[in-house]
DNA sequence: CCTTTTTCTTAACCTAGGTTATTTTTTCCC
DNA sequence: GGGAAAAAATAACCTAGGTTAAGAAAAAGG
């Protein structure tokens, strides 16, 4: 259980002492995942946050045509969750899928409440991680409204550049919200 | 200085004792802004987080053509700022502007974390008011991927009714991602 | 190492929405 | 209330990106 890596990113924010440290691990509860095992299911609770220490997640959801639309990659490092889901405790829209074999560190949400009364500072810890996702996330609205698929693609390139050459081209081509098709003719001409 | 709005608007999350409120609405400093008044320029730093009371603000980018991009609307009983200046405390590249007489309540950066150490409920506070919004900016980042302008522009009637009506269609358009014209054309087939 | 599945490419054709330009309507504000 | 400014409508034409279909290349996983 790598649990280095997720100590690591809560310190990128937060101090604990070794007590809070040990008291937070206890919490977590691993889980790996072959590739495309599913960790959640459009309508099912999203009952945990989940940190990832070794693979990759995404999440998507499916149109009324069946097509797919990646809403986020989740490589080690990352914290995912169906947010929407997580917070309301009903029933969510998205897809969570392992691109490869994973592993994950699960915190459920009734522990993360109690974690929040216990030790406020990871309340801070969570605020943080979500202002900087939500800054994320407009930036990336803005960016479908105002740029072509070209200077989508560029961004991205430069913002996971890991991801790049480890990501099948039709997954990234559904994250910058074009078709493979389209994204192939795009890559011949540029 | 409507600061009933606010009260009840905080009581919506957390609840605070009377000593606390005071405390809290001391921190709140009023402004006014004519139609068309900037808040806040690209290239400033975001200050202050802002409640609207009365009114109307909506922020904006430009992108490299000189076209609006319409990033979100705060009518009253909303907050609003350049989130990645104001965490980052760096120039920022959000415009937000008046779009009638309208009426604020300004927090500093500084008096806001000085909340969080202070009466932590405020954090938890900040935390959920972040979470909605970030769930609200993955939908409509999804809905951008994945519907037509059509369907994009009823659920912006649901969701906003009240703005439909008062907001200049060419903000609407904006908003949802479409020219003025091709807004306009989408009105009369429909 | 071989078979199955998935991914990638190509190409012809199509459409949602953009652009440019002009006119009409509405709203602002003195 | 009236002149200026902003918003809205219309129309002709344009293009980024989608659709369909089919074959080629690459992985996955036994």
């Amino acid at each position: 259980m790598n649990t280095d890596l997720l100590l690591k990113n809560i310190a990128k924010h937060i101090q604990l002492t070794p007590t809070e440290q040990a008291h937070f691990i206890a919490l977590m509860k691993p889980r790996s995942l072959k590739r495309k095992e599913m960790m959640l299911q459009a309508g099912e609770v999203s009952r945990h946050s989940t940190f990832v220490t070794k693979g990759c997640l995404r999440s998507y959801t499916l149109d009324k045509n069946g097509y797919e639309h990646v809403l986020a990659f989740a490589p080690p490092d990352w914290w995912i969750a169906d947010m929407y889901s997580f917070i309301s405790q009903k029933p969510g829209t998205l897809y969570i899928e392992a691109m490869e074999p994973t592993e994950v560190l699960l915190l459920s949400k009734a522990d993360q409440q109690q974690l929040y009364g216990d030790i406020p500072k990871f309340e801070r810890f969570f605020r943080i991680i979500v202002e900087n996702a939500f800054v994320s996330s407009q930036q990336r609205l803005l960016d479908n409204l105002s740029l072509t698929a070209q200077e989508r693609f560029r961004i991205f390139c430069e913002k996971y550049p890991s991801l790049v050459t480890s990501l099948p081209r039709k997954q990234i081509a559904s994250y910058i919200g074009v078709t493979p098709e389209f994204f192939s003719k795009m890559m011949k001409s540029a």
